[in-house]
DNA sequence: CTGAAAGCGCTTACAG
DNA sequence: CTGAAAGCGCTTACAG
């Protein structure tokens, strides 16, 4: 029922072949019959299956993406950058998750050897960076959003944790604060090392080193950052700035001191990271450090399909700039 | 290089007929010759290729779904859903957007007419209803995740948007609320005008009835949540509650409460609707109706899966309970 | 119980 | 400039 290539060919009484040349703009061909071929196309409303299209170039035109939840409020913005670029090229997206552990990783590896797609996009799903390691050396194209700082050894993009943390430093000393605390991530993520770092550089050349009791093992939640820094509160420890490293944290921290009776930025100021849209309406409306999260998406997929024509994956990884965005957190409203 | 039913068969000695009905199962076979392939396809880690498998059996074993955005709070949530059964079952999701408008649409309607996958969910991109409509008209198996009280003529599954309004309607009545405003969503949405009719309804019915200047017409943002009240505010309105159809504008009516020094709930009590993270994370935390996402995904695949391997698809919609969530935006702290 | 052959809907050398 | 034929990697009647 569906019209096929055979079908274009019959109408326009032209052989298979040359339909398909019209349809791929190969070879010379002879304008008149071109334009009848088109005719045809258009009149049928003909479109080429892409399952058969794939099977005789050997390419599908998908791109596969892995990501460890589809529920975290960041996720969304990258998904966003990466489904833009690679609609705009024709290309489809094939989405997986991690969501039940080793058994989708199974299913997903399935998929990788039935060939379901050309290349393949990934946040990597804590732990499965030593398999994707093994799919690109295997000769998968890989691209890598890194958010962990990971720095591996196939083509990625991720951004500056490290001068974003500076920024945040430099954001709260300009304000006077001499002595911050610091809410991290789980310690075994890179981002989490370098925000830190940046963040602690800053203060030590400025004079005023971060004593090592006010560095709080956090883990990203939003009532890890609210004990966290609850705690540090009950425990009498005397701060004037709090630099949480994701925004989820950064709002425990802001409702743990509004449970204390503070006020905020007046007696505490606080610093996000990430620029979630949280960020932005919570109480007060946060300072955070923004992470290009649309644009690492889309710059992932410009560096996967500009592969697929040629252009070789960039063996160092693509770095983009975070900014600091300045809410009420930091800056006392008028 | 990839390795080939071609390549399984000649080392196990059989033809490719042979391994076929082993790897699927069909016809009767020698056990022994059945292990031995077996046996190979193991040694060798063949998995058929999902293209030529497609291009055969005229199905992709895919299910492609259609959005309007990704970044969208509670898209995640319907997305997981979705993810989960669709992997479960082996399928492959390929996720499309309509984030660039027609160039998005028509992009996608060309994966339509390819075959790229064998059946759509969709949440409906605005003014795509009929679009839709069409193709499920034409033979494509459809379910629609309907958000917006559609109640299309095909598949759909949807949730209480009337009875969530009339137990946020409940819940503030039993607070002795009497005078509650309520910040509405689109007025074109059916979700919207369901929300509504259930709480005015039992507002009604309880002796007090909802004066039309109580109702406000919003558009699901903060910021015209903010407003909304903050307008009604300047005006000297008097009202003890509010009911705003989304979390976001609910979030905004908080913040446009706590600029005005009002206590919340002491003075004004807010309900808002759906339930994402930000609800729980809002100042205070937001008592709202949540609205079963994941599940409403869930259900949509598994109506989808099931139509494919017979069970016809439901001619009515299957409608998932909403359920009220307490928070501290109507329950006083002790 | 098993295999040879045709077919799914395209593309791509190879001839002419 | 154009077409017949083989091939992509499977499945599925049809024979035996």
């Amino acid at each position: 029922m569906p019209i096929t290539i055979a079908d274009v060919a019959k109408h326009a009484g032209v052989s298979k072949t040359t339909v398909s040349r019209v349809l791929n703009g190969k070879g010379e061909l002879n304008a008149a019959t071109a334009a009848r071929v088109r005719q045809v196309i258009a009149e049928l409303g003909y479109v080429p299956s892409a399952g058969a299209v794939g099977l005789a170039r050997g390419r599908t035109q998908i791109v596969g993406m892995l990501v460890p939840s589809l529920t975290w409020p960041w996720i969304g913005q990258v998904l966003q950058g990466v489904v833009d670029v690679v609609e705009a090229e024709g290309f489809g997206l094939l989405l997986f998750t991690c969501n039940r552990g080793e058994e989708s990783l199974r299913r997903f590896a399935q998929q990788v050897s039935a060939k379901s797609f050309d290349g393949l996009l990934v946040i990597e799903p804590e732990g499965t960076l030593d398999y994707i390691t093994e799919l690109h050396q295997a000769g998968l194209p890989v691209v890598l959003i890194d958010d962990r700082g990971h720095q591996p050894i196939f083509p990625s993009v991720a951004t500056t944790d490290r001068s974003g943390g500076a920024s945040a430093a430099r954001h709260l000393l300009e304000l006077g604060r001499r002595r911050p605390v610091v809410v991290t991530g789980p310690e075994s993520f890179g981002c989490v090392q370098d925000r830190l770092a940046g963040f602690a550089d800053e203060y030590a050349e400025a004079g005023h080193p971060l004593p090592p009791e006010h560095v709080l093992l956090g883990d990203f939640t939003f009532e890890q950052g609210r004990s966290a820094v609850g705690r540090l509160l009950a425990s009498g420890a005397s701060f004037d700035a709090v630099f949480a490293q994701n925004d989820l944290s950064a709002s425990g921290a802001l409702l743990a001191l509004r449970e204390a009776g503070l006020r905020i930025p007046e007696d505490v100021a606080v610093v996000g990271f990430d620029d979630v849209p949280l960020a932005a309406y919570s109480e007060p409306a946060l300072t955070t450090v923004h992470q290009p999260l649309r644009e690492m998406g889309d710059a992932a997929a410009r560096m996967l399909l500009a592969h697929f024509k040629g252009t070789p994956l960039p063996t160092a990884a693509e770095v983009l700039p975070t900014h600091l965005v300045v809410r009420d957190s930091t800056r006392s409203r008028t």
